[in-house]
DNA sequence: ACGATTTTGTTCTCGCGTTCACAAACTCTT
DNA sequence: AAGAGTTTGTGAACGCGAGAACAAAATCGT
């Protein structure tokens, strides 16, 4: 039906330039990572782009595209070597390095990054807990314990600390944000409900708690049919 | 139940446009919602698109688009009222009403999302906690005490939950999920670092730390153009 | 060795979301 | 009251990403 006749089109190549992987699939790319490990911790060996996609919850079609961004690590008629793959991919992102990240604002949330075991699995090194709270600077929290945010100039720039991470109130965000950058950090990770402007050269994510429950809480009513104020259910 | 005040004489709603939002400008609205609520907090009355627009980081056109979705709550040549649009957004997701919302899992993450303040402010309501560890179950954190995870379904059925939270280990996830849908919840958030399944009817969403980071660690890489890649290896 | 089979890498098409641009609608000034 | 000035709401163009489909390349069987 609609096969490609003659219209082949004489336009000029695109260069595969490996530098502009789409946004979208860096974004997916630690995911993938994820599924390689699985993959890999059950002994699996080899994987196609379907059992890759399904191990990821994505579509092979997407997987495969979005690998072939990074380059060419496939072998047709039999799939991806996991490990291989897997390498690739974290050389890709940049985790065959150590990154050390500092965390700001020891509360609860902080408090729960500082011992969230998910990092360090990953190449993240927490090198300093920041708190703005003279009371709290001293305590300790797993192996570190808390240093005044007035120390944030030296210890970034001696322990190469390129990712900062927000958990301060809000109120606090923006000015933490700016000492942040300031000091030399580059990535920040944002927890506070607030928004934040940095330079250009500084990228930055919002992590947002509230957001989520509410986005669910959008689709519940909508599935409920709750049009107006709360029924009363049966019983 | 109190109307915030029926402004300009109380004109039809248009019910069409509530049929289909598209899923991004949901996912923006709860950042409008904050950005008014800063605004009535500094005793803006009234505030044109620009404004909020800047307020919360958006486009402008983007934004009027947006808020077309839920109806014509602005006045041509003068802007939005401040307090009457955010009731009109509170509304449209469903904050004008409580939600019940247990958390399951009470390790460092459970904690500090049981703590959180951001949820309690707009409505959602934390009313359990669970956990499967029987040597946590009766620990105290704030109001509350956890409860064993075997008594999911009364406390579900009983305080009318519609949403859980998971903070669980990657593990353990896809169980919690499975008994919380079995119990009758119909939106899950999920921090666990794991792919869940879940019916059709059944809302989740998905809040992964170390993803988050590894993103950032991809630019930052692209930016201190370390692009062979491979160091001294950390041995 | 050669065709059948499998699976990748890529091209093409479609749909969604973003942004521009402007008519409609409201207020303010004279 | 009418024109000037604002600002909204929306139609239209554009760009990106998702998914289907297919040619190329590898293995396997005879």
């Amino acid at each position: 039906m609609t096969n490609a006749g003659g219209r082949k089109g004489g336009r000029a190549r695109v260069e595969r330039a490996e530098r502009g992987i789409p946004e979208a699939t860096v974004a997916r790319l630690p995911v993938y990572l994820r599924a390689l490990t699985a993959l890999s911790d059950r002994d699996v060996t080899t994987a196609s782009s379907e059992d890759l996609a399904v191990s990821a919850g994505v579509n092979s079609a997407k997987l495969r595209k979005d690998l072939s961004y990074l380059g060419t690590y496939g072998t047709r008629g039999v799939g991806y070597d996991v490990d291989y793959l897997r390498y690739q991919i974290a050389r890709e992102i940049g985790l065959t390095q150590d990154w050390s990240v500092v965390i700001v604002g020891i509360g609860n949330l902080g408090h729960a990054l500082a011992n969230y075991s998910g990092f360090a699995s990953r190449g993240f090194r927490v090198t300093a807990l920041l708190d703005s709270d003279e009371a709290r600077v001293g305590e300790s929290v797993g192996d570190l314990h808390i240093s005044s945010l007035d120390d944030l100039d030296e210890i970034v720039r001696s322990g190469s600390v390129s990712i900062g991470v927000i958990a301060t109130p809000a109120a606090a965000a923006q000015i933490v944000c700016d000492r942040l950058v300031a000091a030399g950090v580059s990535s920040i990770l944002n927890f506070a409900p607030a928004l934040l402007s940095v330079p250009d050269h500084v990228d930055i994510r919002k992590v947002d708690l509230s957001i989520e429950l509410q986005i669910l809480a959008f689709h519940e009513q909508r599935k409920t049919g709750a049009l107006t104020g709360i029924k009363a259910g049966t019983g």
